[in-house]
DNA sequence: CGCAGCGCCTGAAGGC
DNA sequence: TGCCTTCAGGCGCTGC
């Protein structure tokens, strides 16, 4: 599931393929979610950006092609001519070269926008900070976290105290800071541990290529090396690298979670 | 406006 | 072996 850490890996290969091409035809599967890719037709991609799990392609048009990938979305550059794949929801023909979206599930979306009018993506208007960025702080993360006595988790993977992350840094990141991820309320302390830990994470990731457990893979398709590297997420039933106690496995809000119930009690 | 709940998708894995 | 069920889950939408 590509969240900040595959989304960034995927941007610093992209741009250098595609910036400066211009699209000369391009397509989607017929649902609403990709029909839209066909509107960059005629556009020169100027640079490629990121926001939390959105791509954001500059056209030069003063509009941008956004491209979130779900839970199982690919980024590929192929040569012209290749043989048909019926996973292709999205592709941007650049003459010697096809940007492709590759998306089994469908959960990821395409869309033409004016520049920065995202007032038809819903999450990506209201995007909290980026993680890696000046903007992000322990003081801002404690307010965003007082606003809401949704369960601490619940509240990170909503992308409004903060940008691009998902249930595998979710996890990670709560499991690093000692919070339990039911939690509705988080102290000032905690929520400065969890900021810091959120940094600490991200940072790793994007510096591992990414973590691939089973879809993921950058532009050039090669997985990344963080899940070699991962402390809680997919661990359940395994020893606590802090204190020995065998992690947890469970649901919070329908979302499948592992914590450690000593070092993350309640 | 906030937020809980649901639906979208399909391959992989497990049960019998 | 093969069929069936369950699971994975980000996000948009709906309705309270």
């Amino acid at each position: 599931m590509p969240e900040l850490p595959e989304v960034e890996t995927i941007r610093r290969q992209l741009a250098p393929l595609v910036v400066g091409r211009r699209v000369l035809d391009a397509g989607g599967h017929p649902s609403a979610k990709f029909a839209t890719a066909v509107e960059a037709t005629g556009s020169v991609v100027g640079s490629v950006r990121r926001r939390g799990k959105y791509l954001l392609v500059d056209l030069d048009d003063d509009r941008e092609l956004v491209i979130h990938l779900g839970m199982t979305g690919r980024i590929r550059v192929r040569e012209p001519g290749a043989p048909d794949d019926i996973y292709v929801r999205a592709w941007w023909d650049m003459g010697d070269q096809v940007l492709e979206l590759h998306d089994v599930r469908r959960f990821g979306r395409v869309a033409v926008v004016e520049r920065g009018c995202y007032s038809s993506l819903a999450t990506l208007d209201r995007l909290g900070p980026e993680p890696l960025g000046p903007d992000f702080t322990p003081a801002g993360l404690w307010e965003a976290l007082g606003r809401s006595h949704t369960r601490v988790k619940t509240h990170l993977l909503s992308q409004r105290p903060v940008a691009g992350v998902g249930n595998i840094y979710a996890d990670e990141a709560l499991w690093r800071a000692k919070i339990n991820p039911g939690r509705r309320s988080v102290g000032k302390d905690a929520a400065a541990r969890l900021h810091r830990a959120l940094v600490e994470v991200l940072d790793a990731a994007v510096r591992n290529g990414g973590t691939t457990l089973r879809d993921y893979r950058t532009v050039e398709g090669a997985t990344g090396t963080n899940q070699f590297h991962l402390e809680c997420y997919g661990r359940g039933g395994e020893p606590c690298h802090r204190c020995g106690t065998v992690l947890s496995r469970g649901v919070v809000d329908g979302r499948g979670t592992t914590w450690c119930p000593t070092c993350q009690a309640r």
